[in-house]
DNA sequence: CAATATTGACTGGTCGGTCAGTCAGTGTAT
DNA sequence: ATACACTGACTGACCGACCAGTCAATATTG
């Protein structure tokens, strides 16, 4: 017992500095939403995470380096997500649909994660390296998995249209449209999301109705 | 004659003057489309419109005041393109999608205009002004425009389903996802916008197809 | 006590904003 | 028509606030 886990030799530090580590992504990642890359300022990150500016210095070279590793440590969590819908490939597609939107809704929308797309869209093209990241770990491995399903399903006569297997894109055009409208224009209009994404999903699988059941 | 035309007082200055407004807001677009508005340079704005830096302060009491302007006044042409389609009260639903997407694909995505979304969606949260202007003069008209005709062309029979009459915002899901895509990913996958944009014309009409005709 | 982690005052460069000076363009007098 | 006086649009060197990044001093851990 002289010798601690191989794993963790030294454990208090250890701890210690991975908690730190992560105050610093949580209160760099607010900081970065709230004024952007440019207008972020480290000392304030530094405040927020509770740390002296210096300590930033430990765990990233600058602040592009740690931009980069904010965006991408928030990206992660969202790859886990798509895991998991993928995982049940034989789901009804409709079924399918609608578990992505509630999920997307509940784990996305609906928590500060929402942010991410807007940071990618915002600082993403000033940022290649994070536009590729975002697009190779989440975009097209998302994109491939409702084509396949799409694809599927439309073989299966699920769906009378073949457009969702060729243009997987149409599935994220509520989500973009969702999250840009409750941060730009929720105070002016109100936009009733779930309807929308209902109404979207409806519209994909080529059942929209007038709201009600047939005539 | 010998006081000239009262409206062009003082002719050579008068003209002058509005040529260097104009390159300056040129410029200005140019740039803070590149950098954002925090990393954008004036000394570069001016610059690039030929003009010493106190010029700028000619036209505009601040950075905010010069970046609001710009985004104001590249939001004017969107407006105008607007109009024409409304001005078309009648025309068949079919025919006035098509009608909008083509004019979106070749007077804003293929133009420099393309950018004035994005720029919105990276500043708007910062700049409300802007926010709330745009979706004054663009959002909601363009969005109550598109409701009327849905519902018309709903109660006409030529569509389906009352959903885009109700959630208008759908028709402009896949705008955004094409600037979007157009600016980040475009270079690690092509995404062919036009079929895209007929795709999503075609689901919101209920007549989407194999591509092809029917068995 | 040695090794390591953390701190925060400091520096050097950057950039928004200013303002005294210049001169093209305009109006007036001869 | 020509000379002269005036005005205000334009300039760009300058200033001071701000902030990313450094590092000598200090605290913590084993």
């Amino acid at each position: 017992m002289s010798i601690s886990d191989p794993a963790q030799p030294r454990n208090k530090r250890r701890q210690a500095s991975e908690a730190r580590r992560r105050a610093i992504l949580d209160a760099a990642f607010d900081i970065f939403i709230a004024e952007g890359f440019s207008a972020a300022r480290l000392d304030d990150i530094a405040k927020r995470a509770g740390v002296a500016k210096g300590t930033l210095y430990l765990f990233s070279k600058d602040k592009e380096d740690l931009f980069e590793q904010v965006a991408l440590d928030a990206i992660a969590p969202l790859l886990q997500r798509l895991t998991i819908i993928a995982e049940q490939p034989d789901l009804p597609f409709a079924a399918m649909l609608t578990g992505i939107f509630a999920l997307f809704e509940r784990e996305v929308l609906q928590t500060k994660r929402r942010e991410i797309m807007r940071l990618i869209v915002s600082e993403g093209a000033r940022f290649p390296r994070i536009a590729e990241f975002y697009h190779r770990e989440i975009v097209s491995r998302g994109l491939a998995l409702i084509s396949g399903a799409a694809a599927r399903a439309h073989a299966r006569g699920e769906i009378a249209s073949d457009a969702l297997a060729r243009f997987p894109q149409l599935l994220f055009g509520p989500m973009l449209v969702s999250v840009v409208w409750r941060t730009l224009f929720e105070p002016y209009q109100h936009l009733d999301t779930s309807g929308l994404l209902a109404a979207h999903r409806d519209m994909l699988l080529g059942t929209a109705q007038t709201k009600a059941n047939d005539p």
